[in-house]
DNA sequence: AATGAATGAGGGTTCATTCAT
DNA sequence: GATGAATGAACCCTCATTCAT
């Protein structure tokens, strides 16, 4: 693994592993160090402080998942679909990657978190955005604000799959269909 | 504060104060000392250690946040009524108390939570499971597993009164019944 | 026992069971307090401090062991005789106190430890020192300095003692009347 | 001596010193960096926790002890001529080196003092307890227990260190002759 | 005489960060 | 680029002692 991604890459890895498994507390950077297979001091050759070490992590990961979630996007279907599609790619997405899921889940709760980085991090959500905005001029959608229709979609996919990663629940196809149904009967007009 | 609530409440609450502003990270037991105008040694009079103290915190939280949901229900009501009631509820007292709710959602995150906390907690929310099973018994939401239902209803609710506490969204009276009908729409058969 | 010795005994006794089961170190005021069955503050009002509840306790059981084996003194008899029973007495005593035993050890090795203590608990032991001083002024026992005279028969007795409470020796009758004859051997003219 | 021995040398030897003069209790891991003229973390660096120093010092001390007694051992004498030897060696290696005989003695009567502990040491003392069993098998010294063997030579020898080191007894050359002679007479045949 | 809440210094230990090599 | 020894502040917690009651 080293050897393909580079250190960079190494640390970012080890860093995600280690906080989505014991948390922030439980993260030193001694540990990522350690886990990372390098030198304590040769982090902050590529990062200037943990506090970046963690937003570029972050930044990456919120980068990945949109961009998977986006891939997934084809614009020539109904707007209907194409929001199904986000709530199931979300679901999906975040149940196949338990570990950028639940680091992302630590990071919003973290002081890590300043509104400045999510600015940053809203840029990549502007494709699904643009999906909900447009379904709501055609009045396909209720008109509620921009955070309330993705609590009730994504933020509702994001909670199921962390009940699925922690074990108490289990999110096979059949049961994120009919969630999709739920989120899309909650939001359509 | 301290001299109403005594020394006890007052290390109670600072915790909540600094856990909720500052996150767990930045709540250092010399600093919920300094807060609660006591000195650190006499925490450990109260509490056997940091550990306890939050999970006391936790668990007393927990059970005034069931313990206002609760009260509010009216089994002389519609099921319908009563579901949508326990939405609404679950909004507004986290809207309400944002610091108690901020903890939580720091708390469910963090190494602090294990399952045998959440034993315990759960059996304060069992009121609240009743109405929805009843409701699943009698066919009015679907048949959804127990977690999905939460993650369509009460889970909203936190996630919104999260925006709110956090300056992106403002719940208004309006909005929290529009919000509810949403809710009620993803769940009902 | 704490009603029959007073609060004054119930102090010692439990200062003396927890430092000779767990030590200087794992022996807070706190602990004796709990364990005596009184409050922290009183004892306080029976001994001005730590130092001086230590001391104390070392100095009465000094004063024990040195009057019970002084008791079993004869001074009709031979002074081969009396030395002889006095081995056998320090270990008979020791092995039959432990608790008493190990603690004088430890305070022997502690810092509570000052010469002025020693100078005190010396005078109990004056009688068997003159057994001692008089077998040599009779040219009974080697022209040896009294604590090299003490080294090879009551330090022996203590150690051999010492063994026996750890478990790792089993001093019977038959053994102690072995050890007292060479203690007698090493020490006669 | 920080210069030539490096950090982890002068955090043992420090950590001797204090406890040699301060006994357990007055040595604390800042104290111990003070005087070993490093930072209290470094410490961390080379000894996993204080247990681990103080039994690294202990085994250290320990098998030095014995080395230096070993070493004067010739087994070309007779048994008789060896045996006096240990005896000697034992005393003017524990005279010549006050600070670590008071050491391990403290450390015997402390918590630190596991049985796992004293196997390891007692691997270093076999070529000694070889000679003392050659001996009772020829029948050259009394058939007692090794620990009682003990008790009469080498744990005298100790003893009489200590007092030496106290001030209260001096140890020159024809006292240590005539101590040898009675440890030896107290276990010959 | 007696309680036990309260203090605050000091305990062992961890950790982000730096820097000589 | 890379190492890992080194720092020192901060962490959680314990304890002898005091004092209002």
């Amino acid at each position: 693994m080293g050897q393909t991604e580079g250190k960079h890459g190494s640390i970012l890895r080890a860093t995600l592993e280690l906080i989505s498994e014991h948390g922030f507390h439980g993260t030193s950077m001694s540990k990522v160090a350690k886990k990372a297979g390098v030198s304590a001091g040769i982090i902050y050759h590529y990062f200037s402080n943990k506090d970046e070490l963690i937003n570029e992590l972050y930044i990456g990961v919120k980068r990945d998942f949109s961009e998977m979630i986006i891939k997934r996007l084809d614009e020539s279907q109904s707007l209907r679909k194409q929001i199904r599609e986000l709530v199931k790619s979300t679901i999906e997405v975040s149940v196949r990657r338990p570990e950028e899921m639940l680091f992302m889940e630590q990071f919003l709760q973290s002081p890590y978190n300043r509104p400045q980085i999510q600015d940053t991090v809203n840029t990549y959500y502007e494709p699904i955005m643009n999906v909900f905005n447009k379904a709501k001029q055609e009045q396909i959608i209720k008109p509620l604000p921009d955070p309330v229709i993705f609590a009730l979609t994504l933020d509702v996919a994001v909670s199921l799959a962390k009940q699925h990663a922690a074990g108490s629940l289990h999110m096979d196809e059949e049961l994120i269909e009919k969630v999709t149904e739920a989120c899309w009967e909650s939001i359509r007009q």
